[in-house]
DNA sequence: ACCTCCTATGACGACCTTGTCACTTATAGA
DNA sequence: TCTATAAGTGACAAGGTCGTCATAGGAGGT
């Protein structure tokens, strides 16, 4: 899955790349990969559709950078997490990434457009580039689980499956439905994620 | 929303109009509305093209009509449990609805998909045809859950917003994610569904 | 036999998309 | 100033889409 622009795009002025590069985040996060147009991609960033052959391969090319580009700015909201270092409990966990996924979304609300229409697309691309990521997090998951089973933080009788499952579907669902569209106010959100959160831990009854 | 196949569309052979409708729902379930070829629902049911608009309007229309099928052969499985009469506790309610949902995706694997692929669409189509529906599902999830705090089913404190939507997002998503794929046992999938509404019932911890 | 109404038919126009290619321009070093 | 290398350029081919239209076919009544 090696993604390479050409060595000419790199050449250009950086003002280019990044005009190129915007053009393509708004073009991608409003159509998704197969729909989206290279012609709207060239208009908006204003060369000529030659040139853009020179910098792409093709429109898949762009689609691969752009993603990558996405991919390493969420990665810097959730380092610190991901390596779970303190041993925090599951849910505890979940919460703290469920945030900064929020903040991230706050932050960049196009690049979580174009990550919602590459999720719900689950095209060809989808199996190409996500692989076995997700099915990797959900084992992540349920390794966490169990530990927290063994200390006593979550019930045995749950079924570690189902609640990663939960869990995932939530992260790459609901933020996005609950927290996308409406002006947003992080405090609230917060709240929000707690409420959330409580549910899955002490219940509704 | 009137959706009108012609009046010639009628007088065809039943024969015919079946298999028009069944290339249709081949056709609609593999590529969502914008993507869906034409050209493949015309070959796969052996009309010419010319005929074809002599019983739809246009591509369009007859995706209105295949959804209208869908959506009245899902709603037979529903209907006994839609009006709630027995004023079922709101998640036992949800886990009816929610096994009977199964059901329909195991008996219609296509028709899923393609409400799958609608769903995901989020375009033009999606507002057009979901209006407020989904709005008002999640407005009547809320009085439920309301009526079960007052009997006292439902923990006062939890926020009715986020359990309704909790469980609207599990319906849509969920039940295609874990269940369409592979093989199905559906007592299996009763004792899963079990263990879902058990963790929102009782907690984790 | 004729006339009317409904259905069948596929070539075609209009449109749009991606990627190519032959050609032009600019830059930088000798 | 000359030359080599890099970047710029847009008309165009190839391929695909949807919806139309002019014409053909058939069934039934008079």
């Amino acid at each position: 899955m090696l993604i390479i622009p050409t060595k000419t795009f790199f050449n250009l002025a950086m003002k280019k790349q990044e005009r190129i590069i915007a053009a393509a985040v708004d073009e991608f996060s409003q159509r998704r990969f197969e729909e989206a147009k290279l012609s709207n991609i060239i208009k908006a960033s204003i060369i000529p559709r030659g040139s853009f052959y020179q910098y792409f391969q093709n429109k898949k090319d762009l689609y691969l950078y752009v993603f990558k580009i996405i991919k390493s700015k969420k990665l810097e909201y959730l380092k610190d997490l991901l390596t779970n270092e303190q041993e925090i409990p599951f849910l505890d966990l979940f919460k703290l990434l469920y945030a900064q996924g929020i903040k991230f979304s706050i932050d960049h609300p196009e690049y979580v457009e174009i990550f919602r229409l590459f999720i719900s697309g689950k095209g060809q691309l989808y199996r190409e580039l996500m692989g076995d990521g997700l099915k990797l997090t959900h084992q992540h998951y349920v390794t966490y689980i169990e530990i927290d089973k063994e200390k006593g933080f979550i019930r045995p009788e749950i079924d570690s499956n189902i609640l990663a499952n939960l869990v995932i579907n939530l992260t790459t669902n609901i933020a996005i439905e609950e927290f996308s569209s409406e002006e947003i106010n992080y405090d609230e959100l917060l709240k929000k994620i707690d409420s959330l959160i409580n549910i899955f831990k002490k219940g509704v009854e």
